[in-house]
DNA sequence: TGCGCAGGTGTTTTT
DNA sequence: CACCTGCGCA
């Protein structure tokens, strides 16, 4: 039989091969979860499953990107790459593109990431001449969001009488108004933003029973991953999909329900039992990953939430070593003491940055860590925070892209046709909106008769000079790859080249930031797959994926060696050997807004009980007397979450009171011992380093030995293919066998 | 029209 | 503290 099934335990093994029919997984933290999902997927494909047929619906990148490698890595070939694994939104754009015309967009639309979105909500806030103080972008879009992850259109949002009241309570009775502007803009801008990727899958689905009915024939199994963070939307979208074959598989645990502010429901979770008859329902309560004393730290915090499903999480690891409670004077002190520890425990044990991980409750908090880590020496990354796709010179860039692919989009053309500055000024703009408006146009096509709107003058020419470039360039598009039409932009439009004429340091990193997008088009166009596969690569689906990027989805480079930092939200799904959460302090974590609700209160006490999970071995738990917020240091209290953690796990040498400083080592021994370390690691590091120079295609054939920078070592097998467009096979020490393209492949040659 | 500066304002969490 | 906005000046 299948060998991969032999390292599950019982329950695992059951949720592996319990194929048909509804499943619900009730995996509590740290019991295998993924090795269940990516079992079950190699099972499914062993069982002669076609690959198409299944879907896997994950909430980031980073968990879909992890899974199908380790479906890869299981079957051992690369026949997982055609999985539908992704994100719910990610794999609906997908298929949106394919169906948005049944809908009334383009196939070509544009998505709208948040800064986008609250663009859009400014302008239409302005045109009705509100109060901008009372309706701001984010209260508005929050609103907006929040109606549609529960499938409301503007015209349900209207009608509904508690909405209604709820606004004229907080003063903002226009908001149904704005909503429909706000829809009808988007829709005739071409753009969806995040929800309506969701929103309009669902519509989809129910407007085109043809289209559902293929979809649900198409998935035959859908898998669906963290379940409890689904909001009715999504709930919505699952049950139409699975409703042919009933072949669904959720995977969740209340416990680590973290998202309700984005419409995630935990009721999903005990709906699904009512939802199908028959409903198998397994639960995982073996934890792999921590020590004792971790688990039962967990274990009795989270006994305090009233709301969960009865379940104990135990394990079989050994107690370990007691939970580090420390307190320090300010938050800097934290810093430096979270930095100290990590250099001392590197030394004593002999651990990797990588196996350290500082888990905070909000983004702001990094600053203090970045700080003393880099004084330390320290590399480390910061996960999440501005996305390289939302920085300024990259979104202009983007925009004439977005123009390019799909000139309904008026939010982009705004943002770029006086960037640089060609003379199109306010009141320019002002003029042709309200001419757009009034005889119902959109914002391009009045660009194309400008004259017809009453400009004149240098404007018309500049508007015509505009108009005539975007044209080209979409001729173009026919002609050129992705690449070099992105290329052609930047350098007609003067874009790159008024970067580089800024001169300042900060403008030279901006102009490299352009050379990294066209960087990152050229790979993309270049180097079809990693395994050589070759599918389209247009613009247009190049602008589609780069919106629901995050910063956490950018590739490490292979060679590095980091201290984690991410938000607590980040790190779920994620281990480390080591874990700091730090700030555990009333009024942060809780957090300020969630004091007086019960339930929020809980989802904050969910969100600790995440954080202290992630913890294999070690845990640190931390918190400052003083911190700055606003630039004024201000005091406080211990977060009341320490207080639920039995005393007797719990090691305190640190946590009483300390004078401010007492934790710096300035005169510590091992920071002496650590400078040599150092140097013998950079030596070390120094071979592996090397730049990585790919041989010639030409040099290799069957038997040859092979080093790939991502895949590691490997020898070719078999050659198959013309001269000029070689596929090799290669049998990878650790992946086992693949088909590489190895004019795509960076490949060299090893010597033995 | 464009840029620089002063002042106000705000912090959860993310696809 | 850091970002954004609005205002005043060239």
């Amino acid at each position: 039989m299948s060998a991969y099934l032999d390292s599950l335990n019982s329950g695992q093994r059951e949720a592996v091969e319990y194929l048909e029919g509804p499943l619900m997984i009730v995996a509590g933290a740290g019991s295998g979860k993924t090795k269940v999902l990516t079992t079950r997927i190699a099972h499914l494909m062993h069982q002669g499953v076609d690959t198409f047929r299944i879907l896997a619906l994950t909430f980031t990148n980073k968990a879909a990107k992890e899974m199908k490698e380790r479906v890869e890595l299981i079957l051992g070939d690369n026949s997982a790459r055609s999985l539908f694994i992704g994100t719910f939104h990610s794999i609906f754009a997908r298929i949106l593109r394919f169906e948005a015309e049944s809908i009334g967009y383009p196939s070509n639309f544009t998505i709208y990431d948040t800064t986008d979105a609250k663009n859009v909500i400014k302008d239409i806030v302005k045109s009705l001449n509100l109060d901008e103080k009372l309706y701001k972008p984010a209260t508005v879009y929050n609103r907006i969001s929040a109606a549609k992850n529960n499938l409301y259109t503007y015209k349900d949002y209207q009608a509904d009488y508690d909405i209604k009241q709820e606004d004229e309570r907080s003063k903002r009775p226009m908001m149904g108004v704005i909503f429909e502007k706000y829809s009808k803009q988007c829709f005739k801008n071409g753009a969806m933003d995040f929800d309506d990727l969701l929103v309009n899958m669902y519509l989809m689905l129910t407007t085109h029973p043809e289209s559902l009915s293929k979809y649900q024939h198409k998935f035959r199994y859908i898998l669906i991953d963290e379940y409890q963070d689904t909001n009715t939307a999504q709930y919505h979208i699952i049950k139409l999909l699975g409703a042919m074959h009933e072949n669904i598989c959720v995977v969740g645990d209340d416990a680590q329900s973290i998202y309700s502010f984005r419409g995630a429901s935990v009721k999903n979770i005990f709906q699904f039992q009512k939802d199908y008859e028959d409903v198998k329902v397994i639960k995982l309560e073996q934890n792999y990953r921590s020590t004792e004393s971790i688990l039962l730290a967990a274990n009795a915090v989270i006994g305090h939430n009233k709301t969960q499903i009865e379940k104990s999480l135990w394990t079989e690891n050994g107690k370990g070593q007691k939970i580090n409670l420390v307190c320090t004077f300010t938050d800097n002190d934290e810093g430096r003491h979270v930095a100290d520890s990590i250099s001392e425990k590197k030394l004593r044990n002999h651990f990797k940055n990588s196996d350290f991980a500082i888990l905070y409750r909000t983004n702001a908090q990094s600053r203090s860590f970045e700080e003393s880590l880099r004084r330390s020496n320290i590399a480390y990354r910061i996960y999440g925070g501005l996305s390289f796709y939302q920085r300024k010179e990259i979104k202009d860039f983007v925009a004439y892209l977005r123009i390019i692919v799909n000139p309904k989009d008026e939010e982009s053309i705004k943002r770029v046709i006086n960037y640089p500055t060609r003379g199109i000024g306010k009141s320019t703009i002002s003029k042709l909106t309200l001419y757009a408006n009034e005889n119902d146009k959109s914002f391009w096509d009045v660009l194309c008769e400008c004259r017809a709107a009453g400009i004149g003058g240098r404007a018309a020419s500049s508007i015509e000079n505009f108009v005539v470039m975007i044209r080209a360039f979409q001729s173009m598009e026919s002609k050129k790859n992705a690449f070099e039409l992105a290329e052609e932009v930047g350098k007609t439009t003067g874009l790159i080249k008024s970067l580089y004429n800024e001169g300042a340091v900060e403008d030279l990193a901006r102009y490299e930031n352009a050379q990294e997008l066209l960087n990152a088009i050229q790979e993309f166009t270049q180097t079809p797959d990693e395994e050589g596969e070759i599918i389209e690569k247009s613009l247009g689906i190049y602008l589609q994926q780069i919106t629901l990027l995050t910063d956490a989805d950018k590739d490490d480079p292979e060679d590095s060696d980091v201290v984690t930092l991410m938000t607590i939200h980040a790190s779920k799904g994620l281990e480390f050997p080591n874990v700091f959460v730090v700030g555990l302090e009333e009024n942060l974590f809780p957090s300020s807004q969630s004091l007086y609700d019960l339930d929020d209160l809980e989802e904050e006490r969910r969100l600790f009980y995440v954080a202290i999970t992630r913890a294999k071995t070690n845990l640190w738990i931390t918190y400052a007397n003083h911190r700055y917020r606003y630039g004024k240091l201000v005091s406080n209290e211990s977060s009341r979450f320490l207080d639920e953690i039995p005393e007797d796990l719990v090691d305190t040498t640190h946590a009483r009171k300390p004078k401010s400083g007492q934790f710096s080592a300035k005169r510590d021994p091992l920071k002496q011992a650590l400078q040599q370390r150092k140097v013998q690691k950079a030596n070390y590091n120094h071979e592996v380093k090397g730049q990585f120079v790919a041989d010639s295609p030409k040099d290799m054939k069957e038997g040859t030995k092979v080093e790939h920078q991502r895949f590691g070592f490997g020898k070719i097998s078999a050659l198959e293919g013309p001269e000029a467009n070689k596929i090799a096979t290669i049998e990878f020490d650790l992946l086992g066998k693949k088909k590489i393209m190895l004019n795509y492949a960076k490949l060299r040659i090893v010597n033995v």
